[in-house]
Parts: structure tokens; C-alpha cells; sequence
DNA sequence: GTTTCTTAGTGGGATATAGTAGTAGTGCAG
DNA sequence: CTGCACTACTACTATATCCCACTAAGAAAC
């Protein structure tokens, strides 16, 4: 299971080290592609293959669909880890999330966020002032 | 699979150079044809024979169908794929599609959309902005 | 507690290749 | 016979990819 929370740098050729903790789960074929809220979702190649086969089940004909799977697809790239754990992320997706120089790694079960550093901590600021609703929600769901 | 975002030229002469990462999988022979929402589909030979399969299975007395078919088909050219990796994008699919001198092939799975940059924008943004059905679909499917 | 060894993260330089532009040659039409 | 257009080949430039080197931090051993 992926967790922890990285910064590391984008450097001017795009290239991001992925945490070392990260790299055995991952493997050395990823696949990088939009996510919500701003930010980069990460799979192993693994994980990928049972979403992209679920996208292909669906049909073609709803227009809502037609959208989502160019969302999703579109926004995918399988990119190789370089032999110092690196990847590469290409600009669409580097504009997309808006990554500047310094990035967050973020590990959440089974993929990885990468989030500018910026809009990361303000999310975080947001969902810490809400930790009163979250603490009920873990209670109705029986963690706490 | 086809996928990622490629912005690519157009040039004077109707030449279009296709992203390396997706050349060997379309081959040395494609079929562009009319897509929906305003872009072109490209296809790969091999595909092709598929899709142009299933569109035959269609009953033919439905009159929507009928229209369906003739959209797909009579918009359909084979195109060669020349020495490094350009194609020729016929004049009436350049003007259905309103390709300028920018274009975008995306990769959707199986095939490849061409649509001009500023369309392709605009419908990304309006995707964009419909997260939350995005992140209902991506709990459908599982992802989240 | 200090020193050394190892490994993670970053940076830069060289080479390869993708993408684009241009040019020459050939065939068809006027 | 001339001109235009389409096609195929060639050349250039920018960018990506690969490789190596450096630094800093952490771990281990003395």
C-alpha cells in the first residue's frame, strides 16, 4: 500500500524522482493521468490495465461517456522510470495540475497524487478546517 | 492502447505528422473518417475492419442508421503513413473538422482524434468542468 | 559520539530522434 | 508544350532521452 507524502522537485526538463518508498510498488512502467481536484493520478501498470479495461465497457454512444473516456484516456501517459527512479511528465499534464517547481508525492492505497506544493497545502488547510465533519464520517464508518 | 494529448502542425501542404508512441501501433496504413463532436477518427487498418464490420451488422432499415452508416463510411479515406511519419489529411475532412494550423491527436484506445487546438480546448474545459459527474463515474468504475 | 559507507535526490552534458520545412522530380491537365 | 499540383526525398532544428557526476542525508560500525 502507497502512503506518505513526499516534496520533491520538478526540474526544468520535467523530470520528477519518485520516493524511494514508492518505486518496488510501482514498478518501472507507470502510467501518469488526470485527476480531480487539480492534481496527477499515478497507477502502476498493473492498476491501469483493470481501469482502462473498465473504460473500454462503455459504450460510445452517450456523449457523457464519450467526454469522460477523453478525460481520462486522452489525459493518460505510460512513462518509463529512468535508472535513478525518475519519470518524466509531459506539459499537458504538467499544466493541467499546474506543477511548478516543487511537487507533492502523495501515496493513497493503491495510486499516487502529485499535486503542486501550493495547492496541496491549501487543500490540506481546507479539509483541516472541515477535521470536526471528517472525524464524524470515520465514526459512521467505524475507524474511530 | 492509444493514449495522451499531442499538439501537432498542420502544415500548408495538409501533412500531419503522427506522435511517435503512436506509429507502431496504427502501421503504415490508417483510415481517417468523420468522428463525433466535431473532430476526425483515426484507426488503424486492422481496426478499421472491425468497426466497418459492425456498422454493416446494422439494420439498414432504421433511416437513422442509414444516415449513420453514410456519415461513417462515405467520410472514410485510407491513407498512407510516408517515410517520417506524416500522413495527408484530405480537404473536405479538413473542413469538417476545422483544422487550422494548429491540430491535437489525442489517443482514445483504439483510435486516434484529430481535432483543431482551440475546439479541443473548449471541450476540455467544459469536461473540466463537470467534476463532480467525473468523480462519480470514476466511483462507478471503481477507481475512487 | 564520531567517522565512514551507502543510498536517495538533484543537476548537467552529450547523443539520438522527433517534428517541421524545404526542394526536386514526376505526372496530369490545360 | 507549359504550368500546376502532388509526391517523395533530403536537410535542419529543437527537444527528449540517456548517462554520468555531485551533494546531502541517513545508517551502521567502531
Amino acid at each position: 500500500m502507497l502512503i506518505g507524502e513526499y516534496v520533491h522537485i520538478l526540474d526544468p526538463k520535467k523530470r520528477l524522482s519518485l520516493p524511494s518508498k514508492f518505486r518496488k510498488e510501482l514498478g518501472r512502467k507507470i502510467v501518469v493521468t488526470r485527476g480531480l481536484d487539480n492534481c496527477l493520478f499515478v497507477y502502476s501498470l498493473k492498476e491501469w490495465q483493470k481501469i482502462s479495461h473498465k473504460l473500454g465497457e462503455l459504450s460510445i454512444g452517450a456523449a457523457d461517456t464519450r467526454g469522460f473516456n477523453r478525460f481520462m484516456l486522452s489525459g493518460a501517459v505510460e512513462v518509463d522510470v529512468d535508472s535513478v527512479g525518475r519519470i518524466l511528465i509531459p506539459d499537458f499534464l504538467k499544466a493541467f495540475a499546474n506543477l511548478k517547481n516543487k511537487v507533492v508525492l502523495a501515496g493513497i492505497h493503491s495510486r499516487v497524487e502529485i499535486w503542486d506544493e501550493n495547492i496541496w497545502s491549501e487543500y490540506k488547510k481546507r479539509v483541516e478546517r472541515q477535521a470536526d465533519a471528517l472525524a464524524e464520517k470515520l465514526g459512521e464508518i467505524g475507524v474511530i
